[in-house]
DNA sequence: AATTAATGATACCACATTAGTCTCATTTGT
DNA sequence: ACAAATGAGACTAATGTGGTATCATTAATT
Protein backbone atom coordinates (compact mmCIF):
# COMPACT_ATOMS: atom_id res chain seq x y z
CA UNK A 1 0.00 0.00 0.00
CA UNK A 2 1.00 3.70 -0.27
CA UNK A 3 0.31 6.42 2.06
CA UNK A 4 0.32 9.17 -1.04
CA UNK A 5 -1.41 8.89 -3.75
CA UNK A 6 -0.85 10.58 -7.66
CA UNK A 7 -3.20 12.99 -6.68
CA UNK A 8 -1.17 14.36 -3.72
CA UNK A 9 1.89 14.40 -5.99
CA UNK A 10 1.04 15.59 -8.36
CA UNK A 11 -0.26 18.35 -6.65
CA UNK A 12 2.82 18.84 -4.33
CA UNK A 13 4.92 19.00 -7.68
CA UNK A 14 2.45 21.34 -9.40
CA UNK A 15 2.49 23.86 -6.15
CA UNK A 16 6.16 23.63 -6.09
CA UNK A 17 6.70 24.74 -9.81
CA UNK A 18 4.15 27.18 -9.60
CA UNK A 19 6.18 28.59 -6.32
CA UNK A 20 9.06 28.96 -7.89
CA UNK A 21 7.36 30.85 -10.51
CA UNK A 22 6.21 34.92 -10.03
CA UNK A 23 4.03 34.76 -12.89
CA UNK A 24 0.68 32.84 -13.82
CA UNK A 25 1.09 29.16 -14.98
CA UNK A 26 -0.82 27.34 -17.25
CA UNK A 27 -1.84 23.93 -17.46
CA UNK A 28 -0.28 23.05 -20.40
CA UNK A 29 3.22 24.14 -19.14
CA UNK A 30 2.49 22.19 -15.77
CA UNK A 31 1.34 19.10 -18.54
CA UNK A 32 5.04 19.79 -19.89
CA UNK A 33 6.73 20.09 -17.07
CA UNK A 34 5.89 17.55 -15.32
CA UNK A 35 4.55 14.92 -17.49
CA UNK A 36 0.80 14.11 -15.91
CA UNK A 37 -2.20 14.02 -18.44
CA UNK A 38 -3.90 17.30 -18.91
CA UNK A 39 -7.36 16.83 -17.22
CA UNK A 40 -5.88 15.21 -14.56
CA UNK A 41 -3.63 17.99 -13.76
CA UNK A 42 -6.48 20.45 -14.57
CA UNK A 43 -9.01 18.89 -12.04
CA UNK A 44 -6.01 18.48 -9.39
CA UNK A 45 -5.65 22.51 -10.07
CA UNK A 46 -9.23 23.02 -9.71
CA UNK A 47 -9.52 21.40 -6.59
CA UNK A 48 -6.48 23.85 -4.92
CA UNK A 49 -8.23 26.52 -5.85
CA UNK A 50 -11.49 25.60 -4.60
CA UNK A 51 -9.54 25.00 -1.43
CA UNK A 52 -8.09 28.47 -1.58
CA UNK A 53 -4.55 27.09 -2.16
CA UNK A 54 -4.00 28.68 -5.76
CA UNK A 55 -5.94 31.69 -7.28
CA UNK A 56 -6.77 31.53 -10.50
CA UNK A 57 -7.09 33.64 -13.96
CA UNK A 58 -9.61 32.83 -16.60
CA UNK A 59 -9.15 33.65 -20.42
CA UNK A 60 -6.43 34.73 -22.40
CA UNK A 61 -2.67 34.92 -20.41
CA UNK A 62 -4.68 33.46 -17.70
CA UNK A 63 -3.48 30.36 -15.65
CA UNK A 64 -2.52 29.61 -11.68
CA UNK A 65 -1.17 31.52 -9.15
CA UNK A 66 0.00 30.76 -5.76
CA UNK A 67 -2.42 31.73 -3.01
CA UNK A 68 -1.36 30.78 0.01
CA UNK A 69 2.14 31.32 0.80
CA UNK A 70 4.51 28.17 0.66
CA UNK A 71 5.68 28.24 3.50
CA UNK A 72 1.86 28.02 4.99
CA UNK A 73 1.19 24.68 2.60
CA UNK A 74 1.87 21.40 4.40
CA UNK A 75 2.05 18.12 3.05
CA UNK A 76 -0.32 16.55 5.34
CA UNK A 77 -3.01 19.61 4.61
CA UNK A 78 -2.91 18.40 0.46
CA UNK A 79 -2.71 14.66 1.78
CA UNK A 80 -5.94 15.70 3.29
CA UNK A 81 -7.80 17.32 0.34
CA UNK A 82 -7.17 14.54 -2.06
CA UNK A 83 -6.88 11.43 0.79
CA UNK A 84 -9.34 12.10 3.51
CA UNK A 85 -8.57 12.27 7.01
CA UNK A 86 -5.20 10.56 7.47
CA UNK A 87 -5.72 8.09 10.34
CA UNK A 88 -3.51 4.79 10.98
CA UNK A 89 -6.10 3.22 12.62
CA UNK A 90 -9.71 3.48 13.94
CA UNK A 91 -11.29 0.32 15.59
CA UNK A 92 -13.23 -1.95 13.72
CA UNK A 93 -14.90 -4.02 16.42
CA UNK A 94 -17.68 -3.04 17.63
CA UNK A 95 -17.50 -1.37 20.49
CA UNK A 96 -19.19 -3.69 23.26
CA UNK A 97 -17.20 -6.64 21.45
CA UNK A 98 -13.41 -5.04 21.63
CA UNK A 99 -11.42 -7.47 23.85
CA UNK A 100 -10.28 -4.56 25.83
CA UNK A 101 -12.86 -2.12 25.97
CA UNK A 102 -11.75 1.11 26.88
CA UNK A 103 -8.09 0.70 27.03
CA UNK A 104 -6.86 -0.77 24.15
CA UNK A 105 -3.35 -1.70 23.52
CA UNK A 106 -3.32 -1.62 19.47
CA UNK A 107 -5.05 1.64 19.75
CA UNK A 108 -2.65 3.44 22.10
CA UNK A 109 0.34 2.22 20.59
CA UNK A 110 -0.47 3.20 17.11
CA UNK A 111 -2.22 6.51 18.31
CA UNK A 112 1.56 7.43 19.93
CA UNK A 113 3.00 6.56 16.57
CA UNK A 114 0.35 8.51 13.90
CA UNK A 115 0.93 11.83 16.44
CA UNK A 116 4.69 11.16 15.88
CA UNK A 117 4.22 10.80 11.81
CA UNK A 118 1.42 14.11 11.80
CA UNK A 119 3.96 15.73 13.62
CA UNK A 120 6.60 15.37 11.41
CA UNK A 121 4.00 15.06 7.83
CA UNK A 122 3.20 19.10 9.38
CA UNK A 123 6.90 20.40 9.44
CA UNK A 124 7.12 19.69 5.67
CA UNK A 125 6.10 22.55 3.49
CA UNK A 126 6.08 23.75 -0.09
CA UNK A 127 8.62 26.02 0.82
CA UNK A 128 10.80 23.02 1.95
CA UNK A 129 10.18 21.18 -0.78
CA UNK A 130 10.71 23.75 -3.26
CA UNK B 1 -7.44 7.21 4.36
CA UNK B 2 -6.42 4.52 6.86
CA UNK B 3 -2.97 3.34 7.29
CA UNK B 4 -4.65 0.18 8.72
CA UNK B 5 -6.57 -1.99 7.04
CA UNK B 6 -9.84 -4.61 9.03
CA UNK B 7 -7.69 -7.21 7.53
CA UNK B 8 -4.69 -6.37 9.32
CA UNK B 9 -6.64 -5.51 12.23
CA UNK B 10 -8.57 -8.70 12.87
CA UNK B 11 -5.35 -10.82 11.88
CA UNK B 12 -3.13 -8.56 14.77
CA UNK B 13 -6.56 -9.08 17.19
CA UNK B 14 -6.46 -13.08 16.33
CA UNK B 15 -2.89 -13.48 16.64
CA UNK B 16 -2.93 -11.70 20.42
CA UNK B 17 -5.91 -14.03 21.74
CA UNK B 18 -4.32 -16.87 20.02
CA UNK B 19 -1.33 -16.07 21.72
CA UNK B 20 -2.73 -16.06 25.09
CA UNK B 21 -4.04 -19.56 24.61
CA UNK B 22 -1.37 -22.42 25.27
CA UNK B 23 -4.13 -24.55 23.42
CA UNK B 24 -5.63 -24.46 19.68
CA UNK B 25 -7.75 -22.38 19.05
CA UNK B 26 -10.50 -22.67 16.40
CA UNK B 27 -11.78 -20.07 14.12
CA UNK B 28 -15.37 -20.68 16.02
CA UNK B 29 -13.72 -19.01 19.37
CA UNK B 30 -12.35 -16.17 17.62
CA UNK B 31 -15.27 -15.66 15.81
CA UNK B 32 -17.26 -15.46 18.90
CA UNK B 33 -14.90 -13.46 20.80
CA UNK B 34 -13.81 -11.14 18.40
CA UNK B 35 -17.19 -10.37 16.23
CA UNK B 36 -15.48 -10.79 12.80
CA UNK B 37 -16.98 -12.90 9.99
CA UNK B 38 -16.62 -16.63 9.91
CA UNK B 39 -15.35 -16.95 6.76
CA UNK B 40 -13.46 -13.94 6.62
CA UNK B 41 -11.73 -15.04 9.60
CA UNK B 42 -10.95 -18.48 7.80
CA UNK B 43 -9.03 -16.63 5.42
CA UNK B 44 -7.21 -14.41 7.78
CA UNK B 45 -6.25 -17.23 9.35
CA UNK B 46 -5.23 -19.36 6.05
CA UNK B 47 -2.83 -16.39 5.08
CA UNK B 48 -1.42 -16.45 8.10
CA UNK B 49 -0.89 -20.41 8.75
CA UNK B 50 0.78 -19.97 4.98
CA UNK B 51 3.21 -17.46 6.09
CA UNK B 52 4.33 -19.87 9.16
CA UNK B 53 3.15 -17.59 11.35
CA UNK B 54 0.28 -19.63 12.49
CA UNK B 55 0.46 -23.38 12.64
CA UNK B 56 -2.53 -25.14 11.61
CA UNK B 57 -4.13 -28.37 12.45
CA UNK B 58 -7.11 -30.40 10.27
CA UNK B 59 -9.70 -32.65 11.88
CA UNK B 60 -11.82 -32.95 15.01
CA UNK B 61 -9.81 -31.13 17.73
CA UNK B 62 -8.44 -29.04 15.33
CA UNK B 63 -7.56 -25.12 14.87
CA UNK B 64 -4.46 -22.87 15.26
CA UNK B 65 -1.51 -22.34 17.02
CA UNK B 66 0.96 -19.73 16.91
CA UNK B 67 4.19 -21.23 15.22
CA UNK B 68 6.09 -17.84 15.45
CA UNK B 69 6.99 -16.26 19.22
CA UNK B 70 5.12 -13.30 19.92
CA UNK B 71 8.14 -11.88 20.45
CA UNK B 72 8.75 -12.06 17.14
CA UNK B 73 5.79 -11.23 15.06
CA UNK B 74 6.11 -7.56 14.17
CA UNK B 75 3.20 -5.28 13.55
CA UNK B 76 4.95 -4.37 10.57
CA UNK B 77 5.08 -7.86 8.88
CA UNK B 78 1.28 -8.22 9.60
CA UNK B 79 0.27 -5.21 7.37
CA UNK B 80 2.71 -6.15 4.73
CA UNK B 81 0.68 -9.55 4.61
CA UNK B 82 -2.32 -7.73 4.35
CA UNK B 83 -1.47 -4.74 2.64
CA UNK B 84 1.39 -5.01 0.54
CA UNK B 85 4.63 -3.24 1.04
CA UNK B 86 4.33 0.12 3.07
CA UNK B 87 5.39 2.77 1.21
CA UNK B 88 4.89 6.57 1.94
CA UNK B 89 5.54 7.73 -1.46
CA UNK B 90 7.39 6.44 -4.57
CA UNK B 91 7.93 8.46 -7.30
CA UNK B 92 5.34 8.86 -9.90
CA UNK B 93 6.90 10.58 -12.16
CA UNK B 94 8.95 8.98 -15.03
CA UNK B 95 12.50 9.26 -14.04
CA UNK B 96 13.21 11.26 -17.51
CA UNK B 97 10.77 13.59 -16.25
CA UNK B 98 11.35 14.39 -12.60
CA UNK B 99 12.15 17.70 -12.47
CA UNK B 100 15.04 16.89 -10.11
CA UNK B 101 15.76 13.89 -11.15
CA UNK B 102 18.14 12.07 -8.16
CA UNK B 103 17.89 14.21 -5.72
CA UNK B 104 14.28 14.94 -5.55
CA UNK B 105 13.27 16.76 -2.49
CA UNK B 106 10.14 15.37 -2.33
CA UNK B 107 11.01 11.82 -1.88
CA UNK B 108 14.09 12.66 0.40
CA UNK B 109 11.91 13.96 2.93
CA UNK B 110 9.27 11.81 2.43
CA UNK B 111 12.29 9.00 3.30
CA UNK B 112 13.04 10.01 6.30
CA UNK B 113 9.78 10.24 7.70
CA UNK B 114 9.42 6.30 6.19
CA UNK B 115 12.18 5.37 8.05
CA UNK B 116 11.01 6.78 11.18
CA UNK B 117 7.19 5.20 10.73
CA UNK B 118 8.88 2.05 9.97
CA UNK B 119 11.41 2.04 13.03
CA UNK B 120 8.19 2.59 15.51
CA UNK B 121 5.81 -0.27 13.46
CA UNK B 122 9.23 -2.85 14.03
CA UNK B 123 9.05 -2.04 17.87
CA UNK B 124 5.37 -3.22 18.35
CA UNK B 125 5.16 -7.24 18.62
CA UNK B 126 2.06 -9.34 19.56
CA UNK B 127 4.30 -9.86 22.69
CA UNK B 128 4.24 -6.01 23.16
CA UNK B 129 0.34 -6.24 22.69
CA UNK B 130 -1.40 -9.26 24.52
C1' DA C 1 -16.09 -47.84 8.14
C1' DA C 2 -19.00 -43.93 8.67
C1' DT C 3 -19.66 -39.66 10.67
C1' DT C 4 -18.40 -35.33 12.16
C1' DA C 5 -15.63 -31.45 13.06
C1' DA C 6 -12.15 -29.05 11.81
C1' DT C 7 -8.98 -26.52 8.04
C1' DG C 8 -7.28 -25.85 2.70
C1' DA C 9 -8.09 -23.95 -1.62
C1' DT C 10 -10.31 -21.29 -4.80
C1' DA C 11 -13.69 -18.80 -7.26
C1' DC C 12 -16.77 -15.33 -6.95
C1' DC C 13 -19.13 -10.82 -5.70
C1' DA C 14 -20.15 -5.94 -3.96
C1' DC C 15 -18.45 -1.72 -2.91
C1' DA C 16 -15.20 2.17 -2.49
C1' DT C 17 -11.28 4.48 -4.03
C1' DT C 18 -8.12 5.98 -7.39
C1' DA C 19 -7.00 7.61 -11.71
C1' DG C 20 -8.33 9.20 -15.01
C1' DT C 21 -11.47 11.05 -19.69
C1' DC C 22 -14.85 13.91 -22.00
C1' DT C 23 -17.86 17.64 -22.87
C1' DC C 24 -19.79 21.89 -22.44
C1' DA C 25 -20.03 26.45 -20.09
C1' DT C 26 -17.75 30.65 -18.80
C1' DT C 27 -14.48 34.26 -18.81
C1' DT C 28 -11.16 37.49 -20.81
C1' DG C 29 -7.54 39.47 -23.83
C1' DT C 30 -6.71 40.62 -28.71
C1' DA D 1 -15.79 37.80 -33.13
C1' DC D 2 -12.33 34.73 -31.86
C1' DA D 3 -9.05 32.32 -29.38
C1' DA D 4 -7.17 30.98 -25.16
C1' DA D 5 -7.63 30.03 -20.81
C1' DT D 6 -10.28 27.90 -16.50
C1' DG D 7 -15.01 25.96 -14.14
C1' DA D 8 -18.10 22.34 -13.56
C1' DG D 9 -19.78 17.98 -13.77
C1' DA D 10 -20.80 13.49 -15.76
C1' DC D 11 -18.73 9.46 -17.07
C1' DT D 12 -15.37 5.34 -17.22
C1' DA D 13 -11.65 1.92 -16.09
C1' DA D 14 -8.68 -0.29 -12.95
C1' DT D 15 -7.61 -1.58 -8.48
C1' DG D 16 -8.15 -2.69 -3.61
C1' DT D 17 -10.97 -4.00 0.25
C1' DG D 18 -14.17 -6.76 2.48
C1' DG D 19 -16.35 -10.07 2.18
C1' DT D 20 -19.35 -14.96 0.59
C1' DA D 21 -19.83 -19.65 -1.14
C1' DT D 22 -18.38 -24.15 -2.37
C1' DC D 23 -15.95 -28.16 -2.48
C1' DA D 24 -11.83 -30.87 -1.03
C1' DT D 25 -9.05 -32.74 2.60
C1' DT D 26 -7.76 -34.36 7.03
C1' DA D 27 -8.28 -36.53 11.52
C1' DA D 28 -10.69 -37.82 15.82
C1' DT D 29 -14.72 -40.28 17.47
C1' DT D 30 -18.08 -43.74 17.30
Amino acid sequence: MKLITRNTDYALRALCYISKNKNIVTVDELVEKLGVPRPFMRKILQRLNKRKILDSFKGQGGGFRLKALPEKIYVIEIMRIFQGKVVLNRCFLKKDVCPNKGKCVLRKKIGIIEDNLFKQLKEITIASLA
